[in-house]
DNA sequence: AGTATATGATGTAACGTTACATCAAAACAC
DNA sequence: GTGTTTTGATGTAACGTTACATCATATACT
């Protein structure tokens, strides 16, 4: 009487077994219509919501799904957040989110805990410092597991990314066109794969280009962090006037930078993001930056999902998605006569 | 031997029965150091990771909290789920966020799979538009709950949320003193008993000027909708120097649609938020805003859902925390002879 | 020594659900 | 009218864990 109603209270009130009552609900077995309409009639009247841990357990099948995310709080990633959901709802499963905050010790703790409450599969962003007992520990742990967005290198994974190389490429490219000189590549955190891919595609732009001097500066991706290397990296190098960034962020971050030492972002200077997040059309000046589309991850990744659970034992497969530049007035041709040109004042 | 170690696994490698382990692992019963040892170990080498479905269906104690957010982009919110989660966590509970996008459909949705999964708890922010039946299904329905940010009207859940009121009046008090003579209010969407509190304190803030002509102009919170609000409400009311907006969101999107005016934040107007989240420091102009910190909000939270935990049928309590106002660039004294007095062309 | 109590471990049942086997009755075959 | 199949419903056991009762020993008290 007392207590949350179960399928037998349900039962109860239809005259019928548990057994049935879980058919009906699962739409499975053989029912007649009739009895059909009293279960669903009974489970309505008596308020019935059925108990998903004790679902899983006894079908061994899930249909929660953990994100694990690196950093809810940047834009790009809350808006990939939503792209999954929607994607898995659509197909009954429910996605947690938690946040490791780029914290190895928090993400291991968090993977414990999430995989013990027995989840269908885990989707991760994995932290930047992830050690290699926390990827082994995942593989002999999780269930059916995708990473997105960062990549490990040797790929043991299913993932859904980007294609980071070719946006860091096309990103150099333009400002090489506009007829920068000296391009440096800013941001991203300690090693991962796809940092090494974007620093790639920014590389063999240089190459290409037939420029010789690649200048990568790392930084915590938070406009603060962003806008002193960017300040730093003008007073070490000062002959740079292209500027590619890991992600939006950065770039928003590194004009700050450029507006404190008297630099005219898309004129002294040029910046290019990566992610083109809604804030960068907004920002002044508005952001050139590497667009992807976060519901076409999301998607991707529902959909690698349900075929690696449609089988477990298909080789491992990555997704990239397409990316395209989106020019605005971040960036434009050096001035003339190169940045000492310019009065300083 | 194949699937995940269960107890019983553990139970066999120490040579000890179920029951003495699952004693060991709860830290609960009478055991010797001896049998406590050997099962530790023994669990070790096996890999053991605890059930927490099983567990908690059969304690009928969950340690999974669910925090249902509106609206996981905003920054804000982003930086309270971080307080949330560290201060659950020392408690040992693992708080899995769900973002229901403001969208009451979606939102009813998640809290009926919520709340079939066995949920310890219910953090949860409202979304726009909730309706009475959720609510009194979520009454009928849910474990404990805390509401946070936003309030019902009939204070039915333990709440924690901030001194709306205080904050904007002691806003509205700032304008006034910088010397304003006409002010509005901008932001927040439908009815909510959280904007409530903030449009009545600034009221409340005019009427003590004997100012008496409010303006309220309700709008979404994303900067492109403030922006236009922004570019609307001027159009209307040209008298209007002073914005109070109810989050720095909406504030920013104000300064851009007051931008494309011509209009200097500052001086010609003059824009307060609501917040004080990271990026307001960093906008240009930096933002005056009303701070509120949103790690304390996390221990408020956490103190009140242990609080109703261990005791449930305490009376429902209401936290409210301090606020309190930075001032920055973005509000300064009204310019010569009112907004007139600036050439527009 | 004989009873009482503390200690340390085990056995059993149950949480709410579903998989699978079973069973009665109705429908069909010849 | 007997045998076979189909239909519709039920009964039983199990998922992994923990609450509680039980049961041997060991230790203490008179």
């Amino acid at each position: 009487m007392s207590g949350r109603p179960t399928i037998r209270t349900v039962a109860r009130a239809a005259g019928v077994s548990t057994s049935t009552v879980s058919q009906v609900l699962r739409g499975s077995g053989r029912i007649s219509e009739e009895t059909r309409r009293k279960v669903l009639q009974a489970a309505k009247t008596v308020n019935y919501v059925q108990d998903r841990r004790a679902s899983a357990m006894r079908s061994g099948q899930s249909r929660d799904i953990g994100l694990l995310i690196n950093k809810i709080g940047n834009p790009f990633n809350a808006e990939v957040v939503g792209g999954v959901n929607e994607s898995l709802e659509e197909h009954g499963y429910l996605v947690y989110v938690l946040d490791s905050q780029d914290d190895p010790a928090r993400q291991e703790r968090y993977l414990h805990t999430m995989i013990g409450g027995g989840l269908g599969g885990l989707l991760w962003v994995p932290a930047i410092g992830t050690s290699q007992d926390t990827v082994d520990w995942v593989m002999a742990n999780s269930p059916i597991t995708v990473t997105l967005l960062r990549q490990f290198a040797d790929q043991v994974f299913d993932h859904v990314g980007i294609d980071s190389a070719y946006g860091t490429n096309l990103a150099t490219k333009h400002l090489i066109e506009l007829g920068h000189q000296r391009i440096a590549f800013l941001g991203g955190e300690l090693e991962n794969a796809t940092l090494d891919q974007r620093i790639g595609g920014y590389v063999t732009a240089l190459i290409g280009a037939k420029y010789n001097n690649p200048i990568v500066r790392k930084c915590d991706e938070t406009k603060t962090a962003a806008k002193q290397a960017a300040i730093d990296l003008h007073r070490e190098h000062p002959d740079v006037t292209g500027f590619i960034c890991n992600c939006d962020v950065v770039a928003a971050g590194a004009t700050l930078g450029f507006a404190e030492l008297g630099l005219e972002v898309g004129k002294d200077v040029s910046v290019v993001g990566f992610d083109d997040i809604e804030d960068s059309r907004l920002w002044v000046p508005p952001l050139t930056s590497v667009a992807v589309d976060p519901k076409g991850i999301g998607q991707q990744l529902a959909e690698t999902f349900l075929a690696r659970k449609a089988n477990i034992d298909a080789p491992v497969r990555t997704v990239s998605l397409p990316v395209r530049l989106k020019t605005r007035a971040s960036s434009g041709p050096p001035a003339q006569g190169g940045i000492n040109g310019k009065s300083n004042g």
